[in-house]
Order: C-alpha cells, then structure tokens, then sequence
DNA sequence: GCGCAGAGTTCCAATATTCGGAACGCAGTT
DNA sequence: AACTGCGTTCCGAATATTGGAACTCTGCGC
C-alpha cells in the first residue's frame, strides 16, 4: 500500500485524506490507522494538522470527514478553468439544440473528469457529477478523449487500466484498441450502454494539448431516445462544436497573455 | 505575510495552494516567489511536490493553475456530506413551489460556503456556486446562520469581520448585532439587496450543531419578484423547511451508527 | 469495585526532510 | 559580449517528522 512518490510529507498527508475521501463511511482513527499503515503518533499529527488547515473536519463522536476548505478551493479552480469557460456557451448551444445533458469532460491518467454539464429538460436522473472521476475506457467523453493520445503513449496508458464490465457491452483491454482506431477514422465516438444500462452517449473529442488537456463534449441520453439514427443525426454538430471549441481556445491562448 | 499556524509543512504548502487559488491570473513563479515570501529554492520544492500530487497544475508558459485533483477530492467531499444529502429533496420542494432560485449554505468562520442550489427556470444544477465563499453579514443564509451563534462566540465572531459596502444597504458592524437580534426573534432573515443590487432573499436557519454545522436554506430572486409580500407568503414555507431539515438530521445521526 | 481491552493522546531521542543562501543555467536584450 | 530576468540545482545547517513506548480515558464484563 506504499506508493512511492518523491513528495515527502506532502505525499502522507495526500494519502490521508485520500483515504478519507474513498472511504465508505466517515473514518475513525483506527480505520485510518489501518488502511494507511501509519505508526500511531504520526497519523495522529498528520490528522491535527489537517484539521487545523479545515481540510478535515472531525465530529464529536471522532470521525472524519473532508473539510469545507476543500470545497472552497476546488470551487475556485473550477470558476477559473479556461476550458471550461470557452466551453460554457458551446455546451448550453448543444443542450439547447438537442434537448439531451451534455457533458464537457477531460482526460486524467485512466480516468476522466468532468468538469461541466448542462442537464436536459426531460431530465432523467442520471449519475454524473462535476469533478467525478469515470473510468476512460467505458464513457464517450473517456474514449473520445483516448482516441488523441499518441500511439507511443497509448500502450502505457491502456496498461494502467483495470477493466471492469460495468454492462453486457462494456469493452475490454482488446476490443478498446480497435475501437480507437475507428474512433480516430470517424471523428467521434459512441457510448452504447458500456457504462450503464440504458445510457447511451455521443462525444466528440477536443484536442486542448495546448493547455494540457485532452477532452471531449458528449451528448448523453437514454437509449430509447439516442437511437442509431439520432446519434447520426447529431453527429455532425457534437464534431463542429468540438472544432469550435478548440478554435476558440486558439484564439484564447495565442494572443491572451 | 507569515501566518503563524502550527502545521509545519502542510501549512506552508497550503498557503502556496491558497495564493495560486486566490491570485486573479495564473501565477507565475516570480509572482508566487513575491506574493509568499518563500525562499526561491523552498517554493521551487513545494511547487514541484504539488505538481506531483496533482494539486497544482502547470503549462508550458510556466503558469500554475488549480488541479483537477482538487475537484476530484472536493467532488468526493461534496457527494457524501451528510447535511446536503438530507437537504437536496426539499430544496427541490421549495425551489418547485416557488419557482426561484434555492440555496443551501453553512458558516465557516465569518463566511458562507454554499453547499447546495436549486436553480429556477431550466433546473439546471450549476456547480458555479456551490463552494463559494461570500461574507456572512450581508447575505440572508449568512445572517440567519449568524442567528444561530450563541451570545458569548458571537462578538469575537463579529470583531473578526470586515465590513465592504457592497450596495446602499448593505450593513455596518453596528447593525449586525441588532438585525441579528431581529432575526432571532422573527426566526427568519432577509437579504434586501445587501450584497448585490436587485437580488434579494430571505432565508431560514438550520441548527445542525449536532453534526457540526449552522447553516440555512433560502430563496432568492430579483427584487420586483420578491416583494414585501412574496416574501411575507413564503416564509411559513421557507421556516417549516428547516424545522423539517432539522428533524431529518435529528433521525439520521440519532440511530445512525 | 476491579481490572482489562480498546481507542486516542502525549512524549522524546533519532533521523530524515526541509530550509534557504548561493551558485549555476539559459533565454532574450542592449 | 555583457547584462538582466527567470527558473533550477546544490548542499551544509536547521528543523520538522518519525515512530516506539508510555500514558490517559473510556466503557465493559466479571
């Protein structure tokens, strides 16, 4: 359970609340002491500390959760994220046009992040959260995001993946690397139930390397209104709203200081 | 600029956090070197440790950004925070019966951190101002949480705020504590356009110190929708809300493990 | 009431990290 | 070629972290 990065203490302290923040429930001090393997004075100081910061809280009855703080900070990287900014106007045009949630998400490692969402009228509640971290290779934004990641790079990537089968369609480590490469010749991907039952999707991938990011828009909607042909009928808007939106961050960054 | 806090390390490396969040543009090194006061060699450390946490975020102009770390974490932090879960069906209730826009909030020192919203029109949930910070005295859900705070916390709370003149009616330190008083007595709060002009609210306090929290739910709109009289209609609504919230909370950690 | 077990806290000498000044590299300028 | 702004690397000294162990405080069972 020792993950050996060089970044000293910072790297313990991440780790506690890391665990903290996939834990089930709100963690007790022994919990913690169990699942990170900290002699019992450092946890201990490690915990003051970050309670101190308001990145932990801890009730009365000793269990930790995630501090406010946390939520203060993330909310302001997310106000001030470029790309999601340029992606705003493109995202409600979308929404607007085809009446189903869309999606902005970036790629991160194996997983994708999601950073917008502007939900549809008929809205059926559907899981996806803005900072939600998704599995890469079973989203539309997560494939379409893969489907510009250099071929040198891809093997390291699709090595790292643990695949899961979420669905009857879910895709595994073979079929993925096929379906990139028509990804790559078509220009868009599909998400047909790979990831839940009944949810299917259409993303386009925006190449945003400029500013480091690799992502994709998606057109999101149960299977019973994205039918073969409303996708295709989308296919050629969710492409020119990717184009767009890697223009306008051309546009952004070169003269933008 | 030296905070002094107990936290060693962490605080040192929270503070490079903070400034790269606080600052206006993407900071340079140069910037970050003069806005902390740090050492070259000491920032150059944490800079490259929070670089490989994920925490921080680089480009190739050499310009440090948030992390999608953050949000994963704060996503996480969000999705399992107990008050907003037992909260969200009746900001759906109240934003349905009203039509305008709901917020959830909870007083983190002398500031409101929004946990929770309902928007009116499409529902469309935005993350935009979930996690903000904005000043507890001029804004109702901060007031009414105010409200909350027992006699002897309250003038340390007060002597620890400053007052911006946000608009013509926002208010000063001395009439804080009246209003405060007011609020208690009425068991709900306004916002006449105190921290923006034409926005007002009013908002009804949660006392969820068990679990940790004040807080409060409120509904806010433009002022020529909220009169006088549409306040004055809804308040029964808004006051039974979080006597309901409160009982909710009072159910889930009584038996709760 | 007594003692035991579990949970959390405090202590402190040994050690590994951090600190921070200074020197170095590397553009772009004059 | 010398200069200047910007960032990186180095290394002895200073300091924070480490982690074992002892201590406290419950609550529980006998």
């Amino acid at each position: 359970m020792k993950t050996n990065r060089e970044t000293g203490t910072l790297g313990k302290l991440v780790d506690v609340l890391d665990a903290v923040a996939r834990a089930e429930h709100p963690s007790r001090f022994t919990d913690l002491l169990e699942t990170l393997g900290q002699p019992r004075g450092t946890l201990h100081r490690h915990l003051s500390h970050l309670l101190e910061e308001g990145l932990l809280e801890v009730d009365n009855e000793g269990r930790y959760r995630l501090g406010l703080r946390l939520l203060e900070i993330a909310s302001l990287s997310w106000s001030k994220n470029d790309l999601r900014a340029v992606c705003s106007p493109h995202l409600n045009r979308l929404q607007h046009e085809t009446g189903e949630t869309v999606h902005l998400g970036v790629l991160r490692e194996t997983s994708v992040i999601y950073l917008d969402k502007v939900e549809g009228r008929q809205s059926v509640r559907m899981y996806s959260q803005i900072g939600n971290g998704s599995p890469a290779y079973c989203t539309g934004v997560g494939k379409a995001a893969l489907s510009l990641v250099s071929d040198d790079l891809l093997p390291a990537l699709l090595s790292k993946m643990e695949f899961h089968r979420f669905t009857r369609s879910t895709l595994d480590a073979a079929s993925l690397l096929a379906e990139i490469k028509s990804i790559r010749e078509r220009g868009y991907a599909f998400d047909m139930e790979e990831h839940e039952q009944g949810i299917r999707c259409i993303a386009a991938p925006i190449d945003a390397r400029g500013s480091g990011f690799l992502g994709a828009v998606s057109i999101t909607g149960p299977a019973y209104r994205l039918t073969i042909e409303a996708m295709e009928a989308w296919k050629d808007m969710i492409c020119s709203t990717a184009k767009a939106v890697e223009k306008d961050i051309r546009l952004r960054l070169g003269p933008g200081r």
